[in-house]
DNA sequence: GGGTTCGCTCAACAACCGTAGAGCGAAAAA
DNA sequence: TTTTTCGCTCTACGGTTGTTGAGCGAACCC
């Protein structure tokens, strides 16, 4: 019955990247205090200090994803890797990837991972296109899939609500497919 | 040599609302101040509350546009209409456009009048188009054009950089095109 | 020209923010 | 058991923010 001080230490600390993690992805980096992540997490602000050392700091870390999955990118399976990029399966995109891309407008450091994580993607999509201007089709490829899921899941533009999945998929994939070089 | 009362104090208010659109779309609703609006505008940050009531009103006031020109929408223009949505030409989107988007995903407010905003235009380009699921077919071009308007000026994505607008509308018609029926 | 209006500034308040340091109490080490 | 460690809370500080009310000076009205 009886926890070990570690095993504490560590179960606070889950809890409140978790309540940061959902304020951060709700209301984003400005309007996330301190205060509302210990609150959440049941816990004293100044707890979260002591773990994090600073706002921008327990951002970083709440933002910070796992890394891409290198899976083989044949240039014909690009377009399918994208569209599950919309996170239409598995239930969603992460809290991780939502809480930075709500900061990315406003927050100087979410700006920059995400235009980090956005340049990777167009790399590896680049990779597998054959054209000249292979990094500006990657480029656009990447923004319309961004738009789409700003729209969607930050939005919540009620044109796309409650829409199966499969449906989106069946109708972007012509338009993505548009991007790649007859 | 002299000015008249009312002249100055339309010009202050003039002045102030420039200031805060550029701020509001460069930094956002949260990051801007009302001091850094007023010392842009040269002017005493309670004048900015006094021509203006409270920060969220001038906010409202900064990023009303005027109202959408209600040219013909023939089903072939619409995708050149979209096209000029990204404003592309004439240098371009408006001030009040960016402030708007740059606050969208944080501050209620703009959330709100930005789906209004899409709203509106899905409901345009709906109109033009001629198949069941026409709504969605409109939310997916709007949401692809707002991802590519975000990721070319907002977050300034380095592939989008300095690309010559016909090179892009070029890349993009058929994208577009993809979301209309045969 | 004298009194009034009013655009504008000055100074300040109350609230909230991120953050730091001291201290408590229980787990760990001795 | 005694001592030490350390996860956690309490309290508070300094700074910034939106916002307000009093007052000044110049344009306005008579």
């Amino acid at each position: 019955m009886t926890v070990s001080r570690a095993e504490r230490r560590q179960r606070s600390e889950q809890r409140i990247l978790g309540a940061a993690r959902t304020l951060f992805a709700e209301r984003g980096f400005e309007r996330t205090t301190i205060r509302a992540v210990a609150a959440r997490a049941g816990v004293d602000p100044a707890l979260v200090m002591q773990h994090f050392g600073t706002k921008d700091d327990l951002f970083r870390r709440a933002v910070q994803a796992p890394p891409p999955d290198e899976r083989a990118e044949s240039p014909e399976g690009l377009v399918d890797h994208l569209l599950d990029t919309l996170g239409l399966k598995m239930g969603g995109l992460s809290e991780q990837s939502l809480a930075m891309m709500r900061s990315m407008l406003t927050h100087p450091d979410a700006s920059a991972t995400a235009r980090a994580a956005l340049g990777a993607q167009i790399d590896r999509l680049a990779a597998g296109i054959d054209a000249p201007d292979a990094r500006l089709r990657a480029a656009l490829l990447t923004t319309i899939m961004l738009g789409v899921t700003v729209g969607h899941q930050l939005l919540d533009i009620e044109e796309l609500r409650d829409v199966p999945p499969e449906e989106l998929a069946a109708l972007l994939r012509p338009v993505l497919h548009a991007l790649l070089p007859a």
